[in-house]
DNA sequence: TTCTTTCATCGTATTTCTACGATAGACGCT
DNA sequence: AGCGTCTATCGTAGAAATACGATGAAAGAA
């Protein structure tokens, strides 16, 4: 019954975000979250993540035709964009969605 | 009277988009489509394109802060990602939105 | 025709991205 | 302590992106 660890993953604040959906900020944050998933693996990743949405590790290297280092790597650059989160657990990493960001990105690009 | 050309910019088709919203394919398309808007200056040229939507030509260049070529490789890319279409207008190009495009961004964001 | 304007393309330099194998650190287990 | 597992990071190599000035092609104006 301990199929994924969820151990991170908290359950999503549905606040209000404020924040600007045009201007100079904006585009800045919209090319940046547009450009993490700008890539087919990160598109794939993301979509792993939310369906495992007990969210999971390394297992997403058994799902991905790219090695090990390349997925950490791609983990990464969503990590950096905000996309996504990573909790160490023992000797595993267990990575969820960031919802706020994402919903960011669906309003940035709604907005456009 | 004549500030925009105006000579493109159809009016925008509102038929079904029935292209699956996930798959390798979609991921392609999706990571493809934010790859293009993945730089600021290409959001913003996006953007004027929206405003000014009887989609204007190199007055871009004046608007931007990059050079002429630089503003044409940017129209390049949007233009091979499918998301604005340029019309040769005398010795101006007039660029507009591919309206079908934009949706389909925002309806393979939406489905993440 | 010649000149001017408008835009794309070329050539180039710099930076960033992508991918891999190899390595190292952290952790649990024995 | 020693071992195996998991993951990040390093080092590297090749490809792609970004930016610019210079050049060329197309169209209208003189």
């Amino acid at each position: 019954m301990k199929e994924t660890p969820a151990v991170c993953c908290p359950p999503a604040r549905d606040d209000v975000d404020r924040r600007p959906v045009e201007g100079d900020e904006a585009d800045e944050e919209l090319a940046a979250l547009a450009k993490a998933i700008g890539h087919p693996v990160r598109v794939k990743i993301v979509r792993i993540l939310l369906r495992t949405n007990g969210c999971i590790c390394g297992d997403l290297v058994g799902e991905l035709p790219v090695a090990q280092s390349t997925v950490s790597q791609h983990l990464k650059v969503l990590k950096e964009a905000g996309l996504i989160r990573g909790e160490v657990d023992g000797p595993r990493v267990c990575y969820c969605i960031e919802p706020r960001a994402l919903k960011r990105l669906r309003v940035l690009v709604g907005g456009l």
